[in-house]
DNA sequence: CAAGTTTGTTAAATATTTTTAACAACGAAA
DNA sequence: TTTCGTTGTTAAAAATATTTAACAAACTTG
């Protein structure tokens, strides 16, 4: 048994968030309901595999099931004016609050001037990102995949493959983004 | 048996890595070395409890073990029309990618109508959420905490808090959020 | 070389998980 | 009320994980 995570407590309460009953669940997992109730009360401590099975039914992937971050008591809203500049210049990277060590997404309004480009050492960190086109064009390469998105179109993609933004346009682009966890 | 991560491998890179010996890590996690052997040939899905005394051994934490997730073969670029449409209605929830079983963030490009709202019954889920205001005005309930935010305004907030979303204004709200890990 | 140590593997015994099948509590519809 | 369907729980059976104890191969050390 586990005693330093309530494995029990997380899955009911993504079961609960998703809004499956444990036969639902159990029937979408293809296991008995009886498991995830003994699962649910710590009765047991599954099997890899079988807890693999219980959270495709969800879905939720292992890595995901496991992180959990403590709940934090912080601020709600952000004005325009303090979302914080993290770089200025021709990129400007406005970010939605200060503080991110407690935080499990990054979320910036990015603009780009025309011509733009966040250069060429492509970028790379331990995470995963994306983010909607707002405004202009911005030119997205990521590993040896490049594309010029237009406002409304959107990117993903797993920040360890070197990537690079620029604006190829005549006009402002402007893009809101997120990224886990917080990199930068 | 867990057919879509390769766990003995995991293990075996790791012990590797920490230079033990299969019965080095059973003694320092207070296993037997068979137990040791059998996982790393996946001849046995280990239970999480059996995993986690394994894991301590090295020390490695069960959300680092599980976050190696093999990179790559995933989509980046999205046009606008692929957005997947997961609402409908006065609230318009335009998804960036399809299938985010394997992802850490989930990405919106949300539009409300005039006068649109999430409804009475708050929203809980295990997540993080936060946006950016793109256009238009939107009224956020977070707890007991309310405020109408305008373009270029953002919020952000520990899902797990009661939340509502809803337009008080004569326009279309347009909004791009981020959620991890993706819920709904 | 021989004796000893360490390595990873495995058969059989034991302990645990998982399923099957039942139970009682609750609510809905007749 | 009754009946039906749902909920979550649990005892006993079946299936699987884990330990114990042994084995052979590779490497030291004398």
């Amino acid at each position: 048994m586990d005693h330093t995570f309530d494995l029990g407590q997380r899955l009911k309460a993504l079961r609960i968030a998703h809004g499956y009953s444990q036969r639902e669940l159990a029937k979408r997992a293809g296991v008995s309901n009886a498991v995830i109730s003994l699962i649910e009360q710590n009765k047991t401590s599954p099997s890899v595999g079988m807890l693999k099975k219980v959270l495709d039914g969800l879905p939720v992937a292992l890595a995901e099931f496991f992180s959990w971050e403590a709940p934090s008591r912080s601020r709600v809203f952000f004005a325009a004016e303090e979302l914080v500049e993290i770089a200025g210049g021709a990129v400007s990277y406005r970010q939605v609050g200060r503080d991110l060590s407690e935080r499990a997404l990054q979320i910036l309004h990015e603009r780009y001037a025309p011509g733009a480009d966040t250069g060429e050492a492509m970028l790379r960190h331990e995470a995963e990102e994306g983010g909607v086109v707002v405004a202009g064009e911005l030119e997205v390469t990521v590993g040896d995949q490049r594309r010029v998105l237009r406002a409304g179109e959107a990117y993903y993609f797993d920040s360890r493959l070197p990537h690079r933004f620029r604006n190829p346009g005549e006009v402002e682009a402007v893009v809101v983004s997120a990224c886990t966890p917080p990199s930068f």
